[in-house]
DNA sequence: ACATAATCGAGACGGTACGTCAGGTCTTTTT
DNA sequence: AAAAAGACCTGACGTACCGTCTCGATTATGT
């Protein structure tokens, strides 16, 4: 009835899965992502090629992961459960410039803009990945700012009327755009900016 | 003085350049960007890889450059000079959700969308390319906006405050998130209601 | 201290060396030395190139060892342990013509004389490859008539004053210009021609 | 009646012969024959390639008439007609020990040596150039013994039954051996036992 | 002296093979 | 049974030359 080929996952070495992590993720962040090499990264960890081959479809897979479990293990030193949600202070404004300003110190750090940058590459054109990346990563993290402005409505902060799906697009898609195509430098000015125009525009009409 | 190992550009064979483009066109629309490889865009060109090698740096910059000459094309097809300029009727709303639909159909049209996806991502993460398709492929299509926005602030139908380079990532932004992420379908309404919720925020102040 | 890139040796594929020594000879013999390949060598023996590139240094070596076996495997079919030895039926001059005669036969024959030329060929012009030529193919063979002749000497056959390796050139020198060179025919007459002449000056004085 | 597609000699561009003829020995004596290119040898003549395909068919074609027209040079800075001629002072040994001798100076002259090695080598495997090789150049030099030995057998210093042809064999033969396969050094010494040992051979019967 | 035609230097072109790198599979030995 | 190691076949890389083919620019006569 089981897949006649699927390895048994309770043998599974979290000392080479560890090791493999660092590995991808180092070698991303040194080399970048196209000179990275499944062979470079078992070398790099001390692993035999077929170790990742059994456990992963992909070089973007393994990535994927390690990159997952580098952001939980973030989150886990953080603390909290909420960890990566929206601070509901009462002042909308404020509370989104805080998250976006956040943000966009995260874009800017090179530990994690290179494998991130990597990883939407990937997922631009390569649909299977991109919807894990999607489903996995982005996904989870724009439903902080549903909830948010969900909340904003029922406080009467933003028009009843407006998708909360597209006014989080309005804050975070030029965001992305920006740093994506590398235009225009990504400050915290701009992040406010940003707010500012947006919520001019879902506010409750007058 | 002058570069030692230039190509005499005089010599070149228009020939196999149009050759190269359509292949590599072809072959990234069919096969996708990653299996597209400089031996097979020789092979179905009929031409030696040397004749690639010789004029372009990489497969991106082939690629680039076969569909900057696409879009020169068509822009030739369709005649005028201002061939992608944003109309003024004096209907802003009208005139964005105009360009705006366009945008959406030509994201959804599988002949552009291959290459457009391949080139993106690409230039996301090899900032050379990048900055070769931004000030080649994405500013000047910006700059419509630009124009457009700033004719709106003359007319007085945009805050006079308003950073028009920011108004323009507030329409474009969400509208590339969806694209390249592919989360949510990119409709002729969605890109109505960017426009609507865009331009409440930018709107002069009562 | 040891060679830090060698492979291991332990692990090599028996079947994929018989294969590429099989490949090797046939396309010497089919197309000539130097419209051999190597990718024509990997393609013919189902090998791929990396196999040949990992266990030897250049085309010619290749071809020295598929020879090299080539000659053991006709040794072994033939039996005995002195297969090459002159034979010693007290008559020299019959000795050294049965051999002589045999080398022609075999210099006449193009299965060997297509990779012998080859590999000359390539001696003359590599001394690395050279000296493996004459060390593994030739000087064994040429021990074979300086045994012969010093046995000669002890019969009180040949001069004892001569140098049987000079003795041994000049039947074997003239043999091998008229083969390289093509000068005249290599026939058995001249076999003879060559031992009477050569007999006559290391006979014993008188 | 005549070659549609044979080119003018008379127009021929002696400057440019010339300075083939050096670049092609000067490549061949520095970087070795394989490694000589018919583009290296155009660049270093300062010459189109067509122009050495337009005279010559082959890279071994050049060096041979390369080497031809050196050892013409040779020649006529010599002065005399009978430049190659072996001098006949009656001692048939002293002459043929003397150019032996010559000729064991030339072989190991690596001026002579590179290009000598290269063309035999060429011509050992490709028979058109051999016929060519041993027509222009080691023929009329065997012509030189044929003459001598002819003139001893006259002269009764050598058996008149004997064919000189083989004669001179005797003698060539062990040295062009030692010389292509680097067997053992070549020496005067080596010259001289080599006419010893041969003349015994070749000597009126008693 | 000049027209004119072939040779010349230069080098782009369609190809073939080079020697290297990595992909993904398979096998052997170790843990 | 999974892991480290690494040989294997495959296929693409980017480079070097092949021999052919255009390009002006430059001779070198033959009228």
């Amino acid at each position: 009835m089981s897949d006649t080929k699927s390895p048994d996952a309770t043998r599974r070495s979290e000392r080479s899965r560890r090791a493999i992590y660092d590995a991808a993720l180092a070698l991303v962040s040194e080399t970048g992502y196209a000179k990275t090499t499944i062979e470079g990264i078992a070398a790099r960890a001390g692993v035999g090629k077929q170790t990742i081959y059994r456990w992963w479809p992909s070089k973007a897979a393994v990535l994927l992961e390690a990159f997952l479990d580098l952001a939980a293990q973030a989150n886990e030193a953080l603390g909290g459960d909420d960890e990566g949600e929206i601070p509901d202070t009462g002042d909308l404004a404020a509370d989104l410039k805080y998250v976006l300003r956040a943000t966009v110190d995260e874009l800017n750090n090179p530990t994690y803009d290179a494998p991130s940058r990597a990883l939407a590459a990937e997922g631009v054109v390569n649909p299977e990945l991109g919807s894990q990346f999607a489903e996995k990563l982005l996904e989870p993290q724009l439903q902080y700012y549903v909830r948010r402005i969900e909340a904003a409505q029922a406080a009467g902060d933003i028009d009843p009327d407006v998708d909360p799906r597209i006014a989080l697009e309005l804050l975070v898609g030029p965001l992305n755009h920006r740093w994506l195509h590398r235009t225009l430098p990504l400050t915290h000015a701009y992040a406010d900016t940003l707010v500012d125009y947006a919520l001019r525009g879902l506010a409750p009409r007058a």
